[in-house]
DNA sequence: GGGCTGAGTTGAAGAACTAAACCCATAAAG
DNA sequence: CTTTATGGGTTTAGTTCTTCAACTCAGCCC
């Protein structure tokens, strides 16, 4: 029987890894999100080999996910500095949803090293409360569960044969 | 067989992605929760080398994101066919998170292949809006944009020298 | 000039990925 | 009872990615 299905690899997930799917990726922009600007902080923070770090960066920013800024310190000379675009900023909740499902399942005996606040940087003001991230529906259903959601095909579906 | 397993930073993370960060590890997810089981399905769907697939599969089952089930079917020999775990279902709103990242930043002309709704798989009863996943907080505060979170040392922090 | 620092490059060794051929057990066909 | 087909892998060979360590380069500081 022959049977169409959504071509798994014309795919938004599967465009979405070809750009942060590399082992070091999500690491770089977990980093940038924290703070991490330049070369030497990346480096320092993951441990990741230099020359990958450059490609990985170069990648990033070819794909958009980062910013490459000049920038000098009074006495030093010029240099480059790292920063997450928009849409580098929007993997955040790609990163708190792996952070989550690491933190559920391969924890640390001691619990989570890091907890998602809610509170923007340097504002001590807000509700700090720990941020969790739920699927809701448009109609407002929210904290569905994952066998609650089905995957159907979208405008821009392509179908494959299988038997 | 021995798993490597380089754990760069002591971090849910980065933990979590020694386990699904892997070129295929979150295309195969992803086929499993879409209703795929059997070695074949995953060769044909995904295109994935089959030595790869099945070191991917052990990987995972060993990690406890899947699990191998034996199966017969009539007129057939024993098979074994490979099936999610709970730990592994709860992978969704990462999967969720990357699809919505992706469609958003590099959609196809077309518009998104694939879209999520709120049905359980099977059930054409139920509300059938598209789903979004949302950072929410434990006060309640739902829809926070990236800026709104920020990394907190939790309970299991290590901390390391660095200049 | 000589040394130091940040930001990379280069190169060799090893690990991971790909593709294609091969193997094995069962079952169906001749 | 031999042959062929099929699902589910394993082997092998070749290519690409990662890693680590060593090297370069430009500008500041003495």
């Amino acid at each position: 029987m022959e049977t169409r299905r959504i071509d798994p690899v014309n795919c938004s997930v599967a465009r979405a890894l070809s750009v942060v799917g590399e082992r070091w990726s999500l690491l770089i922009v977990r980093e940038a999100l924290d703070g991490a600007r330049r070369f030497g902080d990346f480096h320092s923070r993951l441990g990741i080999a230099r020359n990958l770090l450059a490609t990985r960066l170069e990648t990033l920013v070819t794909a958009g996910v980062m910013r490459r800024v000049p920038y000098q310190e009074p006495g030093d000379r010029r240099r480059f500095a790292y920063e997450l675009t928009e849409q580098g900023r929007a993997l955040r909740p790609t990163l708190v949803a792996l952070l989550e499902w690491g933190d559920t399942y391969l924890a640390d005996p001691q619990g989570p090293s890091v907890i998602v606040r809610h509170r923007p940087v340097d504002d001590a003001s807000s509700c700090d409360e720990p941020v969790k991230v739920v699927l809701e529906c448009a109609a407002g259903h929210s904290h569905l569960a994952p066998e609650d959601v089905c995957r159907t095909p979208g405008p821009g579906a392509r179908f494959v044969e299988s038997s």
